[in-house]
DNA sequence: AAGATTCCCAACCGCATTCCA
DNA sequence: TTGGAATGCGGTTGGGAATCT
């Protein structure tokens, strides 16, 4: 009943490939094909297992992969479908030719995770942390708020200690006047210049302050980006204020998607509404128009994503 | 200059689904 | 039809390289 095991797995080796092993395991596929990966490491002459070889020349020996550092178009495209698709990287990675999976994952969790972080924007919804903060905060009674801040401390403190001492998010009012709205807070670029060596705590009570104002404001003076009713119906024109980032394609243009992620993205439950199953199931870039759902025109996108 | 820390990425692990004897 | 292997995929890790102190 069954198959045969792939491997032995006592006289399997593991770690890193050699040349050699290399070689010999893409001259193999070359003459051969890759039809059967629990034989290809036998009859290629290596003491590895089926998986090992499939991964290595999937993710490195094939000979139509791109190595060299990822564009700004191709990062454009990782955030924008991830913003929809969140960390589907094999569906990602088909919209990018020559990258893999691993390379996309890779690339997000080493380079562009940290810098949506640093734009002030979570990595996970794509909308920024002060929203995040205020839309959570308005959908609760006020006895509610301040156990959220506490809560949202802890979840967020990594990710807002960063974005706090590296990019110059202002948070630093103290008094109650009313806050600008903080879609358009561009004041941005003076904080952190004079506190440079604050330690955690201070950073920490700067974060509970900013909190506080984010929730403490009303609701009808947000700019709400990704409201579809409201005055940006496309895009997500959302000005951060970043020193040196703000004529750049990135910040212009990375929420994008945002909106739609509110559109399609959760719904009341909290589960994956329609939006996203389509994407798993149907052709959403079918057509032939402008592709409504990232701004992306249909025609870019290289595989349906099925 | 050297040790410590952080970054990066190739490779592995484990789970879910598909395939097949 | 069934159970186990093959495959596909996303999460995690190990170790070398780069950077910092």
């Amino acid at each position: 009943m069954g198959r045969i095991p792939c491997c032995e797995k006592e006289s399997v080796k593991k770690g890193q490939w050699t040349p050699e092993e290399d070689h010999k395991l893409s001259s193999y596929i070359s003459q051969h094909g890759t039809r059967n990966w629990r034989l290809i490491p036998k009859n290629a002459g290596l003491q590895r297992c089926g998986k090992s070889c499939r991964l290595r020349w999937t993710n490195y020996l094939r000979p139509d992969l791109k190595h060299g550092q990822f564009s700004d178009a191709e990062e454009q495209i990782i955030v924008r479908l991830h913003s929809v698709l969140g960390n589907r990287w094999s569906v990602i990675a088909a919209q990018l030719p020559g990258r893999t999976d691993n390379d996309v994952k890779n690339h997000w969790n080493t380079k562009l995770r940290k810098k949506l972080s640093g734009m002030g924007i979570d990595p996970v919804t794509h909308k920024p942390y002060s929203h995040l903060m205020a839309e959570i905060a308005n959908t609760l009674a006020p006895p509610q708020v301040a156990n959220l801040a506490e809560a949202t401390l802890g979840c967020l403190k990594d990710e807002m200690l960063h974005l706090l001492t590296k990019k110059h998010i202002d948070i630093q009012f103290q008094s109650p006047a009313p806050a600008p709205p903080m879609a358009n807070n561009n004041n941005n670029n003076n904080m952190c210049s004079k506190h440079e060596e604050n330690d955690d705590d201070d950073t920490i009570e700067k974060i509970k302050i900013g909190l506080s104002r984010a929730i403490i404001q009303e609701p009808e003076t947000m700019n709400k980006p990704w409201d579809s009713n409201g005055a940006s119906s496309r895009g997500f024109h959302y000005v951060f204020g970043h020193e040196g980032e703000g004529g750049s394609p990135w910040s212009q243009s990375m929420c994008t998607a945002g909106e739609q992620q509110g559109k399609l993205g959760v719904d009341e439950n909290g589960d994956e509404c329609s939006g996203e199953k389509d994407a798993r199931n149907n052709n959403m870039f079918s057509g032939g128009e402008e592709c409504e759902l990232w701004d992306l025109p249909s025609n870019d996108l290289i595989n349906p994503l099925v």
